[in-house]
DNA sequence: GCCTCCGCTGTAAGCGCTTTCAGCGCGGCA
DNA sequence: TGCCGCGCTGAAAGCGCTTACAGCGGAGGC
């Protein structure tokens, strides 16, 4: 509340008229005489009156504004979901309210205080556990779940994950790949858990044994680079290589590529790489990263939309929105490359 | 406001004492007795009590709530400074509301909007007019910009931009490299218009003729790679080429570096290219980019405890801070490349 | 034993809006 | 001429909190 901006009070008395028809007039419902009206719209104009948020919010128990809870903000992919979210959320006349949760303790209490400040939420990945969105959803806030799996009558909007997986790690099989090995960590997030199982899958389906475990790694660039870095050292001394990495996002492999050159291995000859995400530099490296195009902005605006259904529209029953990925063929894989993408 | 929380009469009845006395248990402020504390805090667990946000906001004249305006989130340098003013914010126990104006009309309403929202409000480049600014100035609203020059009474946080240009642009003719060509708009952000000044203090300082005017682009890595595939394709057939591309940005230069890739140019023997930010990626291109390294997240997290300053200590004078850069050499202008990166 | 002071607690007046409900004046009808 | 009804407007009751101020009881000084 800008101390210099005027009260209702103050454009009634301009107007010479109560506050409730200044109400009225601003928020164009309720009857008014025309002549009133234009008399009270001059007022508003002449005093630049702009009404509080907060003295509205509290008395029409309305905030018109969501919030969005993240794990933090590194990396392409957040930036771009909230970016998505961002938008749509502000075409509906809505603020948006941000919280990044760093894996802090107390995130919890945040995005309780957060839920008090919103009229709905979109809660990404694992940033609070189970039992607070499903206390969220007693306490009737909308929330919409992104990149993670249903909770009570919450919304969702995932990816698809784990049938691209297969049809990626197919693919490779194509090439020859037989010796896979999976960089990230299932139990990180959703969506990797995801991709894991699908990994798992094309074994299953093609006969082939168990593989590996999981190279756990985090999802930034250094992370990935240690984690493959390590183990190639490794197996150039006796492990042997494998014969494609299988990274569950692009910066993970971006971090693989960069170990591969240190460590003067071949990429794709001697060892495949290939990402998940299809960040924008996916395509600008050399070889250019296979990977599986996922529509980030789509996720975020998507929520946004669930999240309106809920609040404006007031739909109760869930929704469940699984977005199409698209396997994206460049030359890391061993695909040939025709000026930079196969198609 | 969820429904199902509690109000502080409830509390008070609980605990069988007045609202005052839950507030004063509640805000931690105000004598009471130590029985009579322990009492209502009982209380307050019992009924998982949160005190409305909004409404505490009406009655004490504050939000506990900062708001960031800024163009757009593409590219890793919005969401970079964004990262880093969301993490302090929240440290300090303040909400965080984004505004991005993407070019929309009707953004100073919103602007507007959100800065009744909020104790204090960053604005980032050229998003709204200095006329906004300054009346919000006028409202008395704690303003702190970043990447743009100062205006009325309003704090400001820049990176350092001209003099980091002139070097890096002199480090260029110690190549041997006189024909330069900066790319990128000057007029689109103060940013950019100061390393063109510098660009233009170079040439100046060094003796040499004016250069030719700037490769106009947007700051992304398609515009970058159209408007320099133009130039170079041009340059071919008659024009000749420059001997080196100075981008306004690592994108633009990301950009420029895929057109000479698919014009067959080699970089940087027959073609220089420097970037600006240092962001992740320009390590791992090849031949990694040399660029100056800009704080990106320093100048959101400088940004908020400026804004901290204002709101809590009550800060009046205006403050300026001017963070530093550096250039970082790699092999994109010419260097040697040892390990990626020269020191 | 009475008065004073002090520490604690409650009362109540807002903060700036929305919204219900009552009321006013006027035209139309009998 | 008397009534009813309707369109418009205002009074007032909150929304859930903070905070100035009044008030109450007990301890200490005389």
């Amino acid at each position: 509340m800008p101390k210099g901006s005027a009260t209702i009070y103050q454009v009634a008395r301009h107007a010479g008229v109560s506050i409730a028809t200044v109400s009225r007039v601003q928020r164009g419902n309720g009857p008014v005489a025309d002549n009133t009206r234009a008399k009270v719209a001059r007022s508003i104009k002449a005093l630049d009156y702009r009404p509080s948020p907060n003295a509205r919010s509290l008395a029409a128990s309305r905030h018109e504004a969501s919030g969005i809870v993240f794990p933090n903000l590194s990396g392409p992919y957040y930036s771009e979901v909230i970016y998505g979210f961002e938008r749509e959320t502000v075409e509906a006349r809505q603020s948006v309210l941000i919280l990044g949760t760093h894996g802090r303790d107390g995130a919890e209490d945040l995005v309780h205080d957060l839920a008090a400040s919103v009229d709905g939420l979109v809660i990404m990945g694992r940033t609070v556990p189970d039992r607070l969105v499903a206390e969220l959803g007693r306490m009737k806030v909308p929330v919409v779940l992104l990149a993670r799996p249903a909770v009570g009558e919450a919304d969702t909007v995932l990816a698809e994950n784990r049938s691209s997986a297969v049809e990626l790690v197919r693919h490779m099989f194509g090439h020859g790949l037989d010796d896979l090995l999976f960089v990230g960590d299932p139990d990180a997030s959703p969506d990797a858990a995801e991709r894991w199982a699908g990994f798992l899958d094309a074994h299953r389906l093609t006969g082939r044994p168990q593989p590996a475990p999981p190279l756990v790694s985090d999802f930034t660039e250094g992370g990935g680079h240690d984690a493959v870095r390590t183990r190639l050292s490794a197996g150039l001394d006796d492990q042997g290589l494998p014969d494609g990495l299988v990274c569950a996002n692009d910066e993970i492999a971006l971090g693989a590529l960069r170990a591969a050159r240190e460590l003067e291995i071949e990429v794709p000859r001697e060892l495949a790489i290939t990402g998940w995400d299809d960040i924008p530099v996916a395509a600008l490296v050399s070889p250019a990263l296979t990977t599986v195009r996922q529509p980030m902005r789509e996720l975020g605006s998507t929520a946004a939309v669930l999240l309106a259904e809920r609040i404006s529209a007031g739909r109760r029953e869930p929704r469940h929105v699984l977005l199409p990925t698209s396997l994206v063929l460049r030359a890391s894989c061993g695909c040939q490359a025709i000026g930079g993408e196969i198609s």
